[in-house]
DNA sequence: TGCTTGACCGACG
DNA sequence: ACGTCGGCCAAGC
């Protein structure tokens, strides 16, 4: 498996998040097919030119945190993007347990 | 080639 | 609620 074909799976699967709800960087490698790998998905936005036609604001860490220094222009622009979506942020946090994406098979999800 | 760096995570203190 | 540590591994130098 080559590196592209690692990064063109993350990004088929970050188009997957539906809008208004979030997934975290772990939940997107695993859901690709790469347990134990979330910095691949990192790696594979990283390596996304802007301009790219995907959803990468809707990819948080696991604490529920924008993985940018806060304050930076990059960070102002996704917490923008979701705020515009619908997805509150409380004292600086996503609510995961209310916005993160789950399969239909899993829990649903409490409105 | 080999070493360092990360848009990370989970466990543990 | 922090800070540290080990695991992970593609890129970059």
């Amino acid at each position: 498996m080559k590196a592209e074909d690692a990064h063109a799976l993350i990004r088929a699967t970050v188009k997957k998040i539906p809008r208004g709800r979030v997934a975290t960087y772990g939940q997107i490698a695993r859901e690709a097919g790469f347990p134990k790998q979330p910095r691949l998905t990192g790696y594979a936005l990283h390596h996304t030119p802007p301009g790219a036609r995907l959803p990468w604001h809707r990819v948080i860490n696991a604490q529920g945190k924008i993985s940018f220094p806060p304050g930076s222009e990059a960070y102002e622009t996704q917490k923008r993007l979701l705020e515009e979506e619908g997805v509150l942020f409380l004292r600086g946090r996503v609510d995961l347990a209310r916005y993160q994406w789950r399969r239909a098979s899993e829990a649903p999800v409490l409105d």
